[in-house]
RNA sequence: CGGGGCGUAGCGCAGCCUGGUAGCGCGUCUGCCUUGGGCGCAGAAGGUCGUCGGUUCGAAUCCGGCCGCCCCGACCA
């Protein structure tokens, strides 16, 4: 993409209404427009990232065997009246009637919608488990949103549903979920930690929250060092296995928000094993049992191997997509601007050309251009005269990982330069080196 | 929902106290110049001062209602 024609306005200065860095840089780099106080516009270069997070998220939850569909973001009043929710849930909900005065909701989750698709069509108990998912705008009416789209009222989320015959299959299901999330935010560059979130109506350990660390979250974490610095990746995850050993170890370790901290506990661990920082919340995941399919809500049954009617156990598992692009920035900008870890990040490489007009530094960009994108290496090619400040400002700016700096000197001896975002490391290359390095 | 603050050009702000018909910086447009870290010079466009009403000869300015946005707290992906 060439960025004289690319829809991108980044700002030098920055708009009153943000307080929090991610939101800063948010609206300095083009990535979002707010509409009204929770809502925001997606541009180009936002919805770029945007659309990398959901890839990701997308992937890990197909390995886990999850499948995708897509529900509505408007419900209609009565799925509610039947879990009992219409009325529990209160001013969060945003509520409308349409030109037949029938009620309807913007949706803020979709336990009863999923759980209606699910009975209508899963009678058997040999049909299960089933998991279901869907990445979709949800709306809560919050009273306070801020922080930019860390808490907005329109956001997009990613929502899982898992039914499973009994509880030990729930639990399986939940693992599933609980190793999906660990790799997911692992390969969005983060560091999560999962913690013992406020137990469901069933108790038991089965609800965490991720975590990730950013010295700028909102809540205080404690967290043992072995957590941070355990790498999921690099374990190999079979999903039809018993996950139950791999989670164990996850859970075992001390972690915390302050909610839940136990100091005494906390004081156990070997000093220099302890981390105490700050996080942000990306994703919730939690067991519910029949709350939703039992008789007292939407009383839903498969046919069990006895023949008898059996209530589905089901949990939920959230991650929020949109939130998630403001809590990376947290996790990882510097002054300057953002760092976009390489799987999320817009484009992979900015080329700036430093003298518009020059014939050498125009050709060799030309050619860098056309044999990055040949080579599927996505591109933003700063092509605007502009002058090499300008230039250097935005390319730090927008946070690309990679900038191949073009510049009259090293040009004329067909040397260029690559920089690298996170650290700034440079080195002076010939086209084929630096080729070479991006495509490889 | 309790407390506080703010709405003046695309963005950041001054002017308001002490009413007299709107200004600065950045950005934008044109030309010249410059070309490795948000240059320089010259010219230009752009604002019903959130909105409705009141006071006044006259309101961005004083008074009131409404709307919107932000911050702190309680609540949350």
């Amino acid at each position: 993409m060439r960025l004289s024609r690319y829809f991108l306005p980044t700002l030098k200065e920055t708009p009153a209404e943000a307080q929090i860095v991610s939101h800063r840089l948010m609206l300095r780099a083009g990535l979002i427009r707010q509409q009204a106080a929770g809502i925001y516009s997606w541009l180009p270069l936002g919805f770029r990232v945007l659309e990398r997070i959901s890839r990701i998220v997308r992937e890990e939850q197909n390995a886990a065997g999850c499948q995708e569909i897509l529900m509505p973001t408007i419900q209609p009043a009565e799925l509610w009246r039947e879990s009992g929710r219409y009325d529990d849930y209160g001013k969060e909900m945003l509520r409308f009637r349409d030109r037949h005065d029938r009620e309807l909701l913007y949706g803020p989750t979709n336990e009863e919608m999923v759980t209606d698709i699910f009975r209508a069509y899963v009678k058997s108990y040999r049909q299960l488990p089933v998991m279901l998912y869907h990445i979709q705008w949800k709306f809560r009416d919050e009273v306070r949103p801020r922080f930019g789209v860390m808490r907005g009222r329109e956001f997009l989320m990613k929502d899982s549903y898992s039914f499973d015959l009994d509880q030990a299959g729930a639990r399986r299901s939940y693992n599933k979920m609980f190793v999906a999330y660990l790799r997911t935010f692992a390969r969005l560059g983060l560091k999560a930690i999962p913690m013992r979130a406020e137990t469901g109506p069933i108790g038991g350990d089965l609800s965490h929250e991720f975590i990730i660390l950013a010295e700028t979250g909102e809540s205080q974490v404690f967290v043992h060092r072995d957590l941070v610095e355990r790498d999921i990746l690099a374990e190999a995850v079979d999903y039809e296995s018993d996950l139950q050993p791999l989670v164990e170890s996850w859970t075992s370790l001390y972690a915390a928000t302050d909610e839940k901290h136990d100091e005494a506990a906390f004081a156990a661990i070997p000093p220099e094993k302890r981390v105490a920082a700050r996080g942000i919340e990306v994703g919730h995941i939690f067991f519910f049992g029949t709350k939703y399919s039992g008789p007292q809500a939407m009383n839903v049954t498969v046919q069990g191997p006895d023949g008898k009617p059996v209530h589905p156990e089901m949990g939920s598992y959230g991650i929020g997509v949109s939130r998630l692009v403001g809590a990376i920035i947290e996790a990882s900008h510097d002054e300057a601007g953002i760092i976009w870890p390489e799987s999320v990040a817009p484009f992979r490489v900015g080329l700036l050309n430093l003298k518009v007009g020059d014939a050498t530094t125009d050709s060799l960009c030309a050619d860098l251009y056309e044999r990055l994108r040949a080579n599927g290496v996505e591109v933003l090619y700063d092509d605007r005269e502009e002058r090499a400040g300008v230039k250097f400002a935005d390319a730090d700016l927008i946070g690309l990982p990679w900038q191949v700096i073009v510049g009259p000197k090293g040009a004329a001896s067909g040397l260029v330069e690559l920089k690298r975002r996170k650290g700034g490391e440079r080195h002076e290359l010939d086209r084929d080196s630096v080729l070479e390095r991006l495509i490889g």
